[in-house]
RNA sequence: GUGUCCGUAGCUCAGCUGGAUAGAGCAACGGCCUUCUAAGCCGUGGGUCGGGGGUUCGAAUCCCUUCGGGCACACCA
């Protein structure tokens, strides 16, 4: 289905070239200036100059081959060359009708892409801490909105569990419990199945170790030799690590579902391992890469660049693997067992060089062909009201579930303060407002730019928030259940006109839906989502108030209404859903 | 130093493929609940779009320059 502002350019350009002039000088917008009109085309005065004539004969000629337009109600011309239009609002009511009874409110949707997405992944044996977030939230939307638009998309969290992080925890451990089995290299019985720590014990060992190695050369020598066995595979090294990796991950896990996050899969450094040395032999045979002051490199300068860059390193000059050596394997790894079309990371934006490298020397050593698009979403820093990163009260890194359950907890106080419910319910809900809250929050700023995370704002939720977009739902369901209750038939029911000025405007706004899942699928812009919700459930709000709907007294208005109303719901409901939220019955 | 992102109302941010009077939210002030959820609606006040040049009929938007800030710049991830 085409798009509204598509038509309207069809329409205008047609009258365009039935003066004579170029018909691409048609293109119309939404007015900047809802007072004088509803949509303007400036056409005319783009073509002023060339064809030598005054910007107001063109827009007045134009607007003569409009008169009997049945797509607009009102045509005028005004100086110095302005094409103002308002449409009609039966031919708007007739494409907002059309637009209910299409599968994706007419959304267009493109040739089906195969998507692979990398979240970046957080280390193992680390608290998930704010910083992870944003990774999580916005990559999970943008799988959405890709799902959305019709592509196939493999996500995978990719977690850091395999550098030298690893040896630190095992060095640790080894001097706590020297007795284990695993650092016995002369046992070959069965390691016992339970982990020797908890994901507490992890998440305070991990952090000693690595202080210990900063102070400590011999400690860091032995800990980097058990990285090293670990590596190439010592047996009971092996069986300790796979105790870390389960741990974290089914504590990560947790937290990633009550966050709604979901991955295809759970793969990490480690899982292209055995790779690498195929890589290596790959771009020295290809002659793309060289030795440069001991370490591995592929250059990938360009002419064209004005700005300094540096090499990509394949290898360490001690010959072992890196950041890029691992990212480079996974996407060998990825074009062997799905191919994908395209590549999406979500990281934080300070990784934009780095991922420039890689790309390129993807590109280059032709690890992926040339139409294969890859691409970087890097995000800006959560900071505090100070501007700084985000920190807790004392000063230390918040953890992820902490600000969960802080939100949560300031949604639970709302919904007692101001409704009647079961504390069974309002618990519920909480956690359903919270989520919103905190995922619409992150979301409706654009993704590139750091933000400031204000406690007191993001649980006020007056406004442009979350909860704001969830009420309007809630505000629509419940006149929809009412409805129904006194035997109406909701899908029944047919938009059929406009008789108010509130009413035209929700049913225009209604209009965005396709361009804004485009545009935020194009720009990987969740954020455009945000915007036009928020917009949409204002113009629903006002609708609401100034239209008595199950009142109304005129069957086919009160049938219309409600038809607009429930198609409202809908693509609202449809927008939170590629956000990664829902709404709950009643709040 | 090189590059990159940013600088818009007291605060937090939209707008940036150039259009006519720069928009929201919060905060401040004033209205609206015997009527579909007031987590709402309506209104008032608040701006040299960091500064300066340029291109253009027209610049917050494009170009140059300058100031201020964030971030990144080969063996971390």
């Amino acid at each position: 289905m085409k798009k509204l502002l598509e038509l309207i350019s069809e329409e205008v350009s047609m009258a365009f070239e039935k003066s004579g002039y170029d018909k691409s000088a048609g293109k119309v917008n939404v007015s900047n200036r809802p007072d004088l009109c509803e949509y303007q085309c400036n056409g005319a005065m783009a073509l002023a100059k060339a064809l030598k004539t005054a910007p107001i004969n063109i827009a007045n000629t134009v607007v003569e081959n409009l008169k009997d337009s049945k797509v607009f109600s009102e045509v005028s011309a005004v100086m110095p060359g302005f094409i103002n239009l308002n449409i009609n609002p039966d031919f708007l009511a007739d494409y907002v009708s059309k637009m209910a009874c299409e599968e994706k409110f007419g959304l267009e949707t493109p040739k089906k892409l195969k998507i692979m997405l990398d979240y970046g992944g957080p280390n193992v044996a680390k608290a998930l801490h704010v910083g992870h977030l944003r990774s999580g939230v916005i990559g999970d939307a943008i799988n959405r909105i890709c799902k959305y638009m019709g592509h196939e998309t493999i996500s995978d969290i990719h977690m850091g569990d395999w550098g030298t992080p690893m040896g630190l925890i095992m060095h640790e451990l080894s001097l706590r419990k020297p007795d284990l089995p695993y650092f016995d290299e002369s046992f070959t019985g069965e390691y016992p199945v339970e982990p020797p720590f908890t994901v507490a014990d992890l998440e305070e060992i991990y952090p000693t170790a690595s202080k210990k190695s900063k102070e400590d050369e011999e400690y860091k020598a032995k800990a980097l030799e058990k990285t090293y066995k670990l590596q190439t595979g010592v047996r009971g090294y092996r069986a300790l690590w796979n105790h870390i990796i389960n741990v974290s991950v089914n504590d990560m896990r947790r937290i990633y579902d009550n966050l709604g996050v979901h991955f295809d899969l759970w793969n990490g450094e480690s899982s292209v391992h055995e790779l690498i040395p195929d890589m290596v032999k790959y771009m020295k045979d290809g002659g793309y890469a060289y030795l440069s002051e001991g370490a591995l490199v592929v250059d990938v300068k360009e002419e064209t660049d004005t700005k300094e860059m540096p090499p990509c390193i394949i290898l360490k000059s001690d010959g072992a693997s890196l950041y890029n050596t691992t990212d480079l394997a996974t996407i060998m790894d990825r074009k062997q067992k799905y191919n994908p079309d395209r590549y999406i990371y979500l990281t934080d934006k300070r990784q934009d060089l780095y991922f420039e490298q890689v790309f390129r020397c993807a590109h280059k050593t032709k690890l992926v062909s040339e139409d294969t698009n890859l691409a970087h979403v890097g995000f800006g820093t959560m900071n505090g009201k100070d501007g700084k990163p985000f920190k807790t009260r004392d000063g230390g890194v918040m953890r992820l579930e902490s600000l969960m359950n802080d939100v949560n907890e300031a949604t639970l106080n709302k919904i007692k303060e101001n409704r009647e419910m079961s504390d069974e319910d309002a618990l519920r809900i909480s956690k359903i407002v919270g989520l919103a809250a905190l995922k619409y929050g992150d979301l409706s700023n654009v993704p590139a730019k750091d933000y400031i995370f204000d406690m007191d704002r993001f649980t006020s939720f007056e406004g442009n928030s979350g909860p704001y977009i969830l009420y309007t739902i809630v505000r629509i369901k419940s006149i929809l259940e009412k409805f129904a209750a006194d035997g109406g038939n909701v899908d029944s029911c047919k938009i059929s006109g406009v008789d108010n000025a509130s009413e035209k405007e929700l049913m225009k706004e209604l209009t965005f839906f396709s361009q804004t899942v485009e545009a935020a699928y194009e720009e990987l812009a969740p954020s455009k989502i945000c915007a036009f919700i928020y917009d949409l459930a204002n113009a629903l709000n006002s609708f609401y108030h100034e239209t008595k709907i199950l009142t109304e007294e005129d069957v086919n208005k009160k049938n219309s209404y409600i038809a607009l109303i429930n198609l409202t719901k809908q693509v609202l409901e449809t927008c939170i859903d590629m956000l990664g939220f829902s709404a709950p019955e009643r709040m």
